[in-house]
RNA sequence: CGGGAUGUGGCGCAGGUUGGUAGCGCACCUGCUUUGGGAGCAGGGGGUCGUGAGUUCAAAUCUCACCAUCCCGACCA
C-alpha cells in the first residue's frame, strides 16, 4: 500500500469530546469515526486492525476445536419470548417492528438463536460442539462512552460449547480459558481472570477477564497475597469480629432532627457506624422491599439483584417509602415490619444491641437484636467490599483497581437446551438436555483495550500482532533514486510476508515521522540522501525509538527477524 | 433516568454581556522558496453559526422549545 492513496486522515488535535486515550488516539490517527453516540465508522486502518484481531480469536478458538458460524443478528420476538428474555432484557435490546407489524429485535447476544440450530443434535457421539461466530451486536446502552470501550453496536466473537454432562461442560470452560488467556497474550493486553456476577446470562458460574485501566469501568477487588480476585460485585472481604455485649431490651428514643448514619453517630445516646443498621426502601420489580446492611456499608445493586433474581431495582422514591413505612428516610427501620419483604446482609448475622429507624420521624430504637426483632425474609451477602478490607482467605488487605472488562465466560447448564428441546440420546438408551456454555469477547474493545495498554505522548504503539501495517518504508526524498531503493525494500518486504506501507507522501521528516508514530507502526524503514549515499537504511522500533543502521540489501530480511522475534 | 457542560468550515477555538458585512490557527487548493522531526511567503476555496419558533428594521449574539454530543452518577454480560 501507498501512503498517498491510504485514506488515514490524521488529526494533530484530538475531538474535544474525546477523553479515553484510546479514543482520542483512533480518532487522531484515523482509524474510526463516529457517526453517533456509540456507533463509529471504521476507516481502512481501524477496520485492518479489528480485522487482526479478529482473525487472532478466530485461531485461538478454531484451536480448540470451534467451528465458525454465522447467525443472523435481526430476530423475532417469539424466540426470546420462549426463553423468557423478551421481558427481562429490558431496555437493553433494540426492538422494531417489520411491515407486517411482527416485532423484532436486534441481537445482543446468541444464546437463543445458538439453541434453535442445536435442537438438530440427536446423540451424545455427536458431543462434544464448540460453535461460534463473529457477529454484530446491538445494545441500546444508557450511556456509550470512551470511544470503542462501551458502544451500541459492536462486534463480538460469542462461543456456545454443547456436552453431554457437566464434566464435559468444565472441560469447555477450562479450554476457553486457556483460549482466552491465549488471545489477550497475542494481543499484547495484560488480562487475568475473576469471579464475576452471572447478571442476566443466567448460569451458575462465570469468570471475566480484566485489563487495569483507568478508562475501565468495573472495579475488580484483589488480594496481593494470595491472587483472589472478583468483580466488586461478587466480592466478599473478613470482617473484625465486633463485641456487641450482652442482648438488652428494645428501647424507643427520640432522634429529633437526626436524618444520617453520620448524624446518629454524633448525638448523645446514639451509635457508632457500625453499631447501627442501614435500612434502605428499595423498589424490587415493583415490590416495596427493605433492605438493610450495617450502618457503615455500602448495598452493592447488582449482589441485591443476583441475591433476589429482580431485574427492575431503584430506590423508593420518599413519597412511596412514606406510604410503605409511615415515616422518612432517616428514620427507617426493619423492627416490627412484616407486610414488606426484608433482606438482610449476612455481616449482621448474631449481632444485637444495634440501632435503627422507628418507622416515626425523629424517633429510633435501641437494643435492637437482629434475629429478635426484625422479621428477616431472607439473608445475603450484600455489602459492597472496600479496599484495605481483609481478604477471607489469607487476611491481606484488599486493593480495588479500576478496570475493563475485555472477555467473559459463563457456564450456562441446561437453561436454554431445556428451553429449545437441545436433547441428546446417551449410551444407556436415555435422553439428557444438553449441558451448554456461552464465552463472549468484543473485537472492537480489545482493540481499544490494546490501545490502552499500549501507547505514548506521540500515539498507538500496536502490538506487532495486530498492527495496520508492520513496517513503514519511509522516503525522506520523492527523486527516482529514493523512490526505486524504496519500492524495492517495500517489494522484499511483501515477498517475505510483511505487512508494509510505504510512505511516498510529499511531505516533510517531521510530518511522516509524527504521523508513522502516531498510528503507530511497529518498525519504521527510514531512506533517506545520507543512508543511500552510505548504501544504507535506517530501522527504527516504534516502542523503544531506538534506530539501527542496515544494508539496503539486509534491511528487508532484518525487518522480517524483528517482527518474527516480536510475534513469537 | 438524575446532575453538569458544550454545540460557530474536516479538527481546535474566538466572537455573544453591548444585536449591525462570520473571524483565527491547523488542514485543503495554486505559485515560488524550502526540505532528516508537524516549513516560509503570496494568493485562493470551503460555514443552513445544532434545529424550529419568537422579539426586532436587523439575530451566531436576546427569548422559548426541541435535538444532539460529552463528562459524573444511576443502569448495563
Amino acid at each position: 500500500m501507498r501512503w498517498s492513496q491510504l485514506f488515514s486522515p490524521t488529526l494533530r488535535d484530538a475531538p474535544n469530546d474525546a477523553v479515553a486515550p484510546s479514543h482520542q488516539l483512533l480518532v487522531r490517527g484515523g482509524f474510526m469515526r463516529q457517526l453517533h453516540a456509540g456507533h463509529y465508522s471504521m476507516l481502512p486502518l481501524g477496520w485492518r486492525v479489528h480485522q487482526k484481531v479478529a482473525q487472532i480469536v478466530r485461531e485461538e478458538i478454531e484451536a480448540i476445536g470451534g467451528q465458525e458460524f454465522l447467525l443472523p443478528t435481526m430476530h423475532p420476538s417469539g424466540i426470546w419470548k420462549e426463553s423468557g428474555r423478551w421481558d427481562t432484557m429490558g431496555e437493553i435490546m433494540f426492538r422494531l417492528e417489520d411491515r407486517k407489524g411482527a416485532e423484532l429485535a436486534l441481537g445482543i447476544t446468541h444464546e437463543e438463536i445458538f439453541a434453535t440450530v442445536a435442537s438438530e443434535l440427536s446423540s451424545y457421539k455427536q458431543l462434544p460442539q464448540v460453535w461460534y461466530h463473529i457477529q454484530t451486536k446491538f445494545r441500546d446502552e444508557a450511556r456509550p462512552k470512551s470511544g470503542l470501550l462501551r458502544v451500541r453496536e459492536f462486534h463480538m466473537k460469542d462461543s456456545y460449547s454443547f456436552d453431554v454432562d457437566q464434566a464435559g461442560l468444565d472441560a469447555a470452560f477450562d479450554r476457553h480459558d486457556v483460549a482466552y488467556r491465549r488471545i489477550f497474550e497475542r494481543i499484547e493486553v495484560p488480562a487475568f481472570g475473576v469471579e464475576a456476577s452471572s447478571g442476566a446470562m443466567g448460569g451458575n458460574d462465570s469468570v471475566e477477564f480484566m485489563t487495569p485501566s483507568e478508562a475501565g469501568e468495573d472495579d475488580v477487588v484483589r488480594c496481593p497475597d494470595c491472587g483472589y480476585s472478583a468483580n466488586i460485585e461478587k466480592a466478599t472481604s473478613a470482617l473484625p469480629a465486633i463485641d456487641d455485649g450482652a442482648a438488652t431490651a428494645l428501647e424507643q428514643f427520640d432522634t429529633p432532627g437526626v436524618r444520617t448514619i453520620a448524624a446518629l453517630e454524633e448525638f448523645d445516646g446514639g451509635a457508632a457506624a457500625d453499631h447501627q443498621l442501614k435500612t434502605l426502601v428499595m423498589m424490587l420489580d415493583g415490590t416495596i422491599t427493605l433492605v438493610v446492611v450495617r450502618g457503615d456499608h455500602q448495598l452493592n445493586t447488582q449482589k441485591l439483584a443476583d441475591a433476589t433474581g429482580a431485574i427492575q431495582i431503584r430506590p423508593a422514591e420518599v413519597d412511596e417509602t412514606v406510604a410503605a413505612l409511615g415515616a422518612h428516610p432517616g428514620s427507617l427501620g426493619g423492627v416490627g415490619v412484616s407486610d414488606h419483604p426484608i433482606i438482610m446482609d449476612v455481616a449482621l448475622e448474631g449481632r444485637v444491641n444495634m440501632t435503627t429507624g422507628a418507622n416515626i420521624d425523629d424517633k429510633h430504637y435501641r437494643g435492637v437484636s437482629v434475629e429478635r426483632d426484625v422479621k428477616v425474609g431472607q439473608w445475603a451477602d450484600l455489602r459492597e467490599v472496600g479496599a484495605g478490607e481483609a481478604c477471607a482467605n489469607c487476611g491481606a488487605e484488599l486493593t480495588i483497581v479500576r478496570c475493563i472488562e475485555i472477555g467473559h465466560i459463563f457456564k450456562l447448564g441446561t437453561k436454554y437446551a431445556e428451553t429449545f428441546g437441545v436433547t441428546v440420546s446417551t449410551p444407556d438408551d436415555g435422553v439428557v438436555p444438553v449441558v451448554m456454555g456461552s464465552y463472549g469477547i468484543g473485537i472492537g474493545r480489545n482493540m481499544a483495550a490494546a490501545v490502552e495498554a499500549n501507547h505514548d505522548e506521540n500515539g498507538i504503539i500496536w502490538p506487532v500482532s495486530i498492527a495496520p501495517f508492520q513496517a513503514v518504508v519511509t522516503l525522506m526524498r520523492l527523486d527516482d533514486e529514493t523512490l526505486a531503493a524504496g519500492q524495492k525494500i517495500y517489494d522484499e518486504l511483501k515477498s517475505l510476508g510483511v505487512d508494509a506501507l510505504l510512505d511516498d507522501r510529499d511531505a516533510r521528516a517531521g510530518v511522516k515521522f509524527a504521523d508513522a508514530e502516531l498510528i503507530g507502526i511497529p518498525f519504521r524503514v527510514t531512506l533517506g540522501p545520507r543512508g543511500l549515499k552510505e548504501g544504507n537504511a535506517e530501522l527504527t522500533e516504534r516502542r523503544s525509538g531506538n534506530t539501527e543502521e542496515v544494508a539496503l540489501t539486509d534491511v528487508a530480511q532484518r525487518v522480517s527477524e524483528r517482527i518474527a522475534d516480536a510475534t513469537r
